[in-house]
DNA sequence: CGTCGTATCCCACAAACGGGGGATATCGGA
DNA sequence: TCCGATATCCCCCGTTTGTGGGATACGACG
C-alpha cells in the first residue's frame, strides 16, 4: 500500500486527487493538507511514499517543501502537480529533488499512471515539460566555450529562434490586437498571407495562439514593449 | 502529412515501427533503412520531418545520425527508440540533439503517441528514462548553492490599471496559451467564468484581443515575464 | 441598509482564429 | 546554376474567441 501526502491549497483540486487515488486500493491518502507547513508538519508525522505537491501554496514556496522532503524523508518521491509549467520552475522543483512534474490538466488516467511509474522508479513528466528539461540539457552541453554558470542574466534569447523582419512585424502588430483583414491592410497585403506569416510565427516559438505567441517573444526580447 | 525516416538494423522492429505508422495516414514513411550512412543519405533526400533512430546500429553509432540531421535538417525531431536506458547513451543522444527517447517495449499507442507529441513541440519520454535525466540534472545543480530563486522586484503598474488576483490568474494561463475550457479545469471554476473574468480584464486594459492584453498586461507589469 | 465590486454561472452567435493542405515568385548564397 | 529561405496568394474546416445579454451570491463600505 502506497501512502501518499497531497499538498494543495485549491480544495476542488485536493479532493479531485483524492478521489482518484481512492479509486485505486493501492494507494492510501495519509493525509491531504493546504499549507505548506503543515505539509511538513505530515512529512514527519505520517511518513508517507509519495508527495503529491502544488508549487503555489498560500504559505511557503512547494520548492521549499520538496527540498525539506528529500531531506527529512528520502524515500519519499515528491510529485510537483502544477499549473506552471515554465522553465524556471521545472528546473527549481527538480533541483529541490522532485521526481516527477505533471501539468494540472493532466487526465485521470495520466495521473494514475504518473504515480505508478514514480514508486516504480519512473519519472513521468509531461511531453511538454520534458522538452523544456532537453532545452536546458543542451544549452548546457552544447556550448564548450560558454561558462556553466554565467549570470549574465537578460539578452539571451533562450534558443536560436530567428524572426524575418516580416514575421516580426506581423508579431507587432497581433500584439496591438489587429486581426488578419486589418493587418493585411496596413501591410498592403492579402489576409492569406497574414495567416501564412502567423501560422509560421507560430512554428518558430512553439506556440499555439496569440497570448501565448505575445508572451513569448516579450520573454525572449522579440518585441519591445516601448 | 508528418514526413517519417525511419533507421533501425532490426529488419523486424523496422517493419512493426513502419506498420504502426502505416495505420494513421498523418504519417508518411518517407524511407526505412538499416544503417547509419543510408540514413545520413535519406536525411537529405527524403527531407523527413521525424527520424525514428536506433543508436545500436551496425556502421555507426545513431548518435551520430542525430548529429547529423540536427545540422543537416534542424526541422527534423529526432525521436531515439532503443534498448539503451544507461545514462551515457540517454545524455549522448540529447546532446545530439534527440528530442524523444522512448524505449522499444513502448506500446503501439505510446509509439503513435509520442511521434505526435514530438512534432506538437514536446519530448515524449520513457519515465525510466525520464528519471535518469532527472537524476542527471540534481548533480549538476547540487555543486552550487541555491541561486536562482525569488527575484522579489517590485513593480508598479505604471497606471491606475487594478487586476484582481483572480483576473491576474486567468491572465497568466491567457498569455500561457490556454483556451477557456482548459482554463476553468486548472482553476475549478466554469469555462463561461472564465469568460466573465476575461471580459472585465479587457474592459480595464481597453483591448479586445488576447495578444492585446498579453501585451499591455506585459508593458504595465501586471504579469512576469518568469 | 443599500450599493458597489468581485466572483460565480449560463445562453447565443457572428467573427476570428489555428491548422491542414497547396501554389507561385523572388533573391541571395552555395 | 540550382536550392533554400522568404514572401506572396488561395482554399477548407472545425474550434475558439469576443461580445451582447442576464442572473445569483457575498463581503465591504459608506
Amino acid at each position: 500500500m502506497t501512502r501518499v501526502l497531497i499538498v494543495e491549497d485549491d480544495v476542488a483540486f485536493r479532493d479531485r486527487y483524492a478521489a482518484i487515488l481512492a479509486k485505486d486500493s493501492a494507494f492510501d491518502v495519509v493525509a491531504s493538507v493546504g499549507t505548506g507547513a503543515e505539509g511538513m508538519a505530515m512529512l514527519g508525522l505520517r511518513q508517507p511514499d509519495v508527495l503529491l505537491i502544488d508549487l503555489g501554496l498560500p504559505d511557503i514556496s512547494g520548492i521549499e517543501v520538496i527540498r525539506h522532503a528529500t531531506q527529512v524523508l528520502p524515500v519519499c518521491e515528491c510529485m510537483v502537480v502544477t499549473v506552471f509549467g515554465d522553465e524556471e520552475h521545472v528546473l527549481a522543483s527538480i533541483e529541490a529533488g522532485a521526481s516527477g512534474y505533471l501539468l494540472k490538466d493532466a487526465s485521470e488516467e495520466s495521473f494514475l499512471s504518473g504515480i505508478r511509474e514514480l514508486i516504480n522508479g519512473g519519472s513521468p513528466i509531461s511531453p511538454i515539460i520534458a522538452r523544456r528539461l532537453l532545452r536546458r540539457f543542451q544549452a548546457d552541453a552544447e556550448p564548450g566555450a560558454a561558462p556553466p554558470q554565467t549570470p549574465a542574466a537578460e539578452e539571451s534569447p533562450d534558443s536560436d529562434v530567428r524572426l524575418s523582419a516580416r514575421e516580426r512585424e506581423i508579431l507587432l502588430l497581433a500584439s496591438k490586437g489587429f486581426n488578419y483583414p486589418e493587418m493585411g491592410k496596413l501591410m498592403g497585403i492579402s489576409p492569406h498571407t497574414v495567416t501564412s506569416h502567423v501560422k509560421k510565427i507560430y512554428r518558430k516559438l512553439a506556440v499555439h495562439s496569440r497570448g501565448e505567441a505575445v508572451f513569448e517573444a516579450n520573454r525572449m526580447g522579440l518585441i519591445r514593449t516601448l
